[in-house]
DNA sequence: GCAGGGGGCTGACGGACCGTCAGATCCAGC
DNA sequence: GCTGGATCTGACGGTCCGTCAGCCCCCTGC
């Protein structure tokens, strides 16, 4: 739908308010809630993501959430139309923490041996981070799986500020060699790996990979890959 | 719950064939179908394959898979106790197409300069098979992310074959190293890479990545994790 | 401190879909 | 043609959804 297509490395860091045709929060009658208002409807998301932590998100029930928070199913369709907007602002509170994975891509050195370093410490902020969200995060990958427009807008912009960063680094790290293949294209495949590879993290150990092998082989290839040298694995 | 972790390069090929108390299909009252029976049940797979191919999965209802193969909900429930289990039908039936991933690593050479192209043929296997059957792949990513143990066990199995074929292609390609790091996490990482690149193709182009160029990218990571050296990228 | 207005909340309802019966229908085999 | 089992289905109770109209309570102005 919407066209906006940066050039690879543009910065494009626009802030996560949401841009609708008022700037103003509203309900579903149209009223701007007042303060007792915004109290109900924080508490219901409040619900909504506890209640996502320990429920697989087809039988999160509206009227469980509204229960939850003490309300009724009335009151939470009087602040979000759906569940999914209500997770859907859940996941945008997300780019704020999300935004500093981008900042250790920065702080890093990507030339000559820190690279693997550098990497290691991308890897285990991406995993952490993911750990920390994993509940929103799994609907989040769920729901633009499906093909909702929204979901995927809102996950495209949380790693594109990391992959960005990555892209970024490689182009120094490599500034004297022409790179044969699109930075992005480099670095997005190595995302994608991080955030699947967070993803099924416990099916990992599950079949029969030992302990947490899986980071410095990510790290390893993410060193690689942007740095464009062979890494020092540290042994 | 099964504790059947394997040594990490074991075969374990059990044929895909469901391992239950009988080895009998069964319908919903205990019966074995007998060949109208085998039929109704077959178109019912069929439709639900084609309706997944247009319809995202949470819209998907009993009632117009059943209507679409001429029959009635109450028919559907004689054959699947639910729409999942039909999909789960589906999915079983990759496997066979998917063993034939592992072959195209077998087939390869991974020692010196021939790593980067068996590499791309892996890779342009890998998402011709996604593409094929992206419906299917798609719920049952969805699934097993849902904490679905059915699902979960057929995409290990599925991505499991291709998975031990890379890591004794790294073992051998290596034999004169000692791998610093557990072969099966190094692969491991890199078939989550492919998986997910797979499953997000088209957001990859529509987000300002050119043309095709994950597709070297990819290769020449995995033809760098499995040889160990860094390859002659086709420029 | 009290009355009025409006923001906030809810009971209750129609509708969609689910999963399950008991009974109708079909099809060999005699 | 008849019969018994295999196959199919209409119809139902139940759950959840999303939406009203109307009630309650807070808060303001006097």
């Amino acid at each position: 739908m919407s066209d906006d297509a940066p050039a690879p490395t543009a910065p494009l860091d626009e802030p996560p308010v949401e841009a609708g045709d008022d700037d103003e929060l509203r309900a579903a009658d149209g009223r701007v809630p007042g303060r007792r208002g915004k109290a109900t409807r924080q508490k219901l998301l409040a619900c909504t993501a506890s209640m996502l932590a320990d429920t697989s998100y087809r039988e999160l029930k509206v009227v469980d959430i509204a229960r939850g928070a003490g309300t009724s199913p009335a009151t939470f369709y009087q602040y979000f139309p759906d569940v999914e907007a209500a997770i859907l602002v859940l996941a945008e509170e997300l780019s704020i923490d999300g935004a500093a994975l981008a900042d250790l891509v920065v702080e890093g050195t990507w030339r000559g041996k820190g690279s693997y370093d550098a990497a290691l410490t991308v890897v285990d902020g991406f995993l952490t981070f993911w750990d920390r969200h994993r509940p929103v995060l799994r609907v989040l990958d769920l729901l633009s799986e499906e093909g909702d427009q929204r979901f995927y807008k809102v996950r495209s912009r949380l790693l594109n500020k990391l992959t960005r960063a990555l892209a970024d680094a490689l182009i120094e790290a490599q500034r004297d060699k022409a790179p044969p293949i699109d930075p992005m294209a480099q670095v997005g495949v190595v995302v994608a790996m991080l955030s699947n590879v967070a993803r099924h993290r416990y099916g990992f150990e599950f079949w029969g990979i030992k302990g947490d092998d899986t980071r410095p082989s990510m790290a390893r290839i993410l060193a690689w890959v942007v740095s464009g040298q062979k890494p020092a694995t540290g042994a």
